[in-house]
DNA sequence: CTGAAAGCGCTTACAG
DNA sequence: CTGAAAGCGCTTACAG
C-alpha cells in the first residue's frame, strides 16, 4: 500500500528553515531558542520562514542533545479516588502552565506496577517525579530514584525519616479538629470509621484518640470500625458501627470517600446524617457539597494540595541542591449538613 | 558547589556495555532490542555486563534514530467529572500493560489549553492520541492532526461527519431505555435534567423524546431543564423541575454527577429518592453504588470504553491503513434504589 | 552577530 | 554471527 507523497511529507528540521531563510542552522537554532545572540532581523526572517514552511521543532532530538528534558513523571496509588483526581487535576494545570508535559500512571496500590512505570519514567528521561506511593513502599525507594538523579516530591504517603521533599496534609491534626467538634456538639460516643494501615490512617487515627483524651474521653475499641479505605468499606464499617452498645452518635472518617459509603448505610437504615446520626469526612473533595445530606468534612484542599507539590517539584529542578522542601495543608473544618 | 564524583557518574551508554562485553556497540544495540542474529552465549554475556554495570537504555535517543516513539497523548476535557477519570484509569491501564506510556492533560473545556496541549505532544512525537474534545471543537480538528501523520482517537465526543477513529456509547439508546423505564413504572410525567449542549447532550435529549413518543406522551418544555452537567447544574435543574404543574414525579439525567446533584436536592427538600420521586442517572460511575439512596442508572462502563478506546488506537498503530475503527458501548440499565 | 564542526546515544544498512 | 560507518535532528563551544 503506497501511500499518496502529499501525505507522507519528510519532516521538515532546522536545515530545511535554514536554507529557506538563507542563514546556517545554527542559527536556526539559537532564535528558535530565543537567544538574544541573534539580530532582531535575521529572527524575524527565520521565524517567518520557520511558519511558513509549518516547521514543527523536535524536542526529543533537542533534548537528547542537551541532556534535559520538559516531562514530569506523576505517579498514583488510586486514581479511582476522586481525592487523587483532585489532585492530579491540580499537578497537571501547573505542570501545564509551567511548560511541562505529565507523564502519569495510576499503580492501583501494585508495588510490580510502581516499580514497572518508575523504571519506565527513568528511561525516558523524566525531569522529575512526583510519586504518591502504594502502601508498604520501602524508604529506600526515595535513595534508589534519587541514585538515578531524578528528582523525586514524595505526595501525600510520608515514607521513613525525612530527607525528602514532601507534600502531604497534618493529618493528625484534622481528625482531632474534626473529633473535638463532634464531642463539643454534645456526642460523648464518637466513633472512627474506615482505614487500615498506613502513615496517613496511623496519624489520622492517632489524632481522634488525643482528642478524645484530651477532653476525657475513654476510648473504646468498639468504636474504631477498621475497613478499606472506599466507599463500601465505610458503609459496611458503619453498618457495625450501629451495632455498637451503648450507641455512638457521631463518627469521623478515615477520608471523604468512606464518610459517603457511611452516608448511603444510614440512608439504608433510614437514618438521617446531622439529625441521627453525625458524620465527618476528610479530604474535602467535591462530591461532598452535594451529597445527601452535604458532608461535613475537614478540608485540605485537595487541588491546592496538587499544585503545590507541582510547585515544589519545579522549585527543586531550579534549585537542584537546596535543602529540603515541603507543604503541609493545615486542615480546616467545613461544616455543613451532615454534622 | 561541587558535586561528589559518586553522585555525578556519566551515565552509561552502550558503548559502555560493548567494552565490558567486548563486543561492538551494534552487537549490544541489537541484544537489547532482542533480535535473533546474536548467538544465545554472546547474548546472555551482553545481558549480564549491562546489569553488572547498571546500564539504563536510553529510550529517547532510540525513539530519535528509530523515528517512532512509544508515548500516546490523552487530553480529557474534564477530569473532574469521575466518568472521566474511570476512563482515563481504563485508558492507562491498558496503554501501561502493551507497554506504552500515558502523556496525559485536562483541557478543563478550555480550547486554548486544548490547542496548546496538543501542540506540545506533537512535538514530542507521541505515537497516537486519544482526545475528549473540548465542546464546540471544531470538525476540522480531526483533519489537522491528521495531517500531522499521529493517528487519532476520537473519545466520547463524536466530531463532525466521522471518517476518524472513535469509541463512546450509544446515548440515544440509553436515555431511550430509561425513560421507557420510568414510564412503564407508573411515571406519566417524567422530566430531563441536566447538560446545554454538544452531541453528547443532543443525543440524549433525542433518546429521551423518541421513548415519550413513542409509548404515546406529549413532551413538555416545562419538564426538561438544561442546566451545567455538573452536581450543583443537577441540584438547581431539580429544584425547577418540582415547581413544574402538574408535577413529574421522575427525571432522566444528562449523566450522574448531575443525578447525584438531584437527589441532594431531593434530600435538601425532605424528599426520598425512589419514594417520593424517581431519578436514573448516565454513566455508570462508581459513586452511584454508594450515594444515598444507590442510584439507578444507564451504565456503559466507563472503566471499559477506556480499555476500548486505547485498545482501537493501539491497533490503529499495528494498521496505519485499515478501515475507520469503532467502539459503540451498548448501555444497560442498572437499577438501583433511587427508581 | 554568524558559520563549520563535533557530538548527544542510539539504530541500521552494509560488509565481512 | 559481528564490526565500522553513517545518520536521526538538534545544541554548543569555537572561530571569525
Amino acid at each position: 500500500m503506497r501511500k499518496p507523497p502529499a501525505n507522507a511529507p519528510r519532516p521538515l528540521t532546522i536545515m530545511d528553515v535554514a536554507r529557506a531563510a538563507d542563514v546556517s542552522k545554527s542559527t536556526v537554532s539559537l532564535v528558535l531558542q530565543g537567544s538574544p545572540l541573534i539580530s532582531e532581523q535575521t529572527s524575524a526572517r527565520v521565524r517567518k520562514a520557520a511558519a511558513r514552511l509549518g516547521y514543527v521543532y523536535n524536542r526529543r532530538a533537542a533534548d537528547l542533545r542537551r541532556k534535559s528534558g520538559n516531562a514530569i513523571g506523576v505517579v498514583i496509588n488510586d486514581l479511582m479516588n476522586p481525592f487523587f483526581a483532585e489532585v492530579l487535576v491540580g499537578i497537571e494545570r501547573k505542570l501545564t502552565a509551567a511548560g511541562y508535559i505529565t507523564l502519569m500512571s495510576n499503580t492501583n496500590e501494585s508495588a510490580d506496577l510502581q516499580e514497572k512505570v518508575l523504571r519506565s519514567m527513568r528511561e525516558h528521561h523524566v525531569a522529575g517525579i512526583i510519586l504518591c506511593p502504594v502502601l508498604d513502599t520501602p524508604p529506600r525507594l526515595v535513595k534508589q530514584v534519587r541514585s538515578w538523579g531524578i528528582p523525586l516530591l514524595v505526595l501525600v504517603r510520608s515514607l521513613g525519616m525525612g530527607g525528602y521533599d514532601y507534600a502531604g496534609s497534618d493529618n493528625e491534626r484534622g481528625t482531632y479538629l474534626a473529633t473535638e467538634y463532634l464531642v463539643a456538639r454534645g456526642h460523648p460516643r464518637v466513633g472512627f470509621l474506615g482505614g487500615q494501615t498506613g502513615v496517613v490512617f496511623d496519624d489520622r487515627l492517632r489524632g481522634y484518640r488525643q482528642a478524645l483524651k484530651k477532653h476525657g474521653l475513654a476510648e473504646d475499641a468498639a468504636l474504631i470500625r477498621i475497613a478499606k479505605p472506599s466507599r463500601q468499606g465505610g458503609h459496611d464499617a458503619l453498618l457495625d458501627l450501629l451495632k455498637a452498645a451503648p450507641p455512638a452518635t457521631a463518627a469521623v472518617c478515615y477520608n471523604d470517600i468512606v464518610a459517603l459509603g457511611a452516608l448511603a448505610a444510614l440512608g439504608e437504615r433510614g437514618l438521617i446524617a446531622g439529625r441521627d446520626f453525625s458524620i465527618i469526612g476528610f479530604d474535602g473533595i467535591l462530591d461532598t457539597a452535594y451529597s445527601n445530606p452535604p458532608l461535613s468534612t475537614v478540608d485540605i484542599r485537595p487541588g491546592g494540595l496538587g499544585e503545590a507539590a507541582a510547585s515544589l517539584l519545579l522549585e527543586r529542578l531550579q534549585h537542584p541542591s537546596s535543602g529540603r522542601l515541603s507543604y503541609v495543608a493545615e486542615p480546616s473544618l467545613l461544616l455543613r449538613q451532615s454534622t
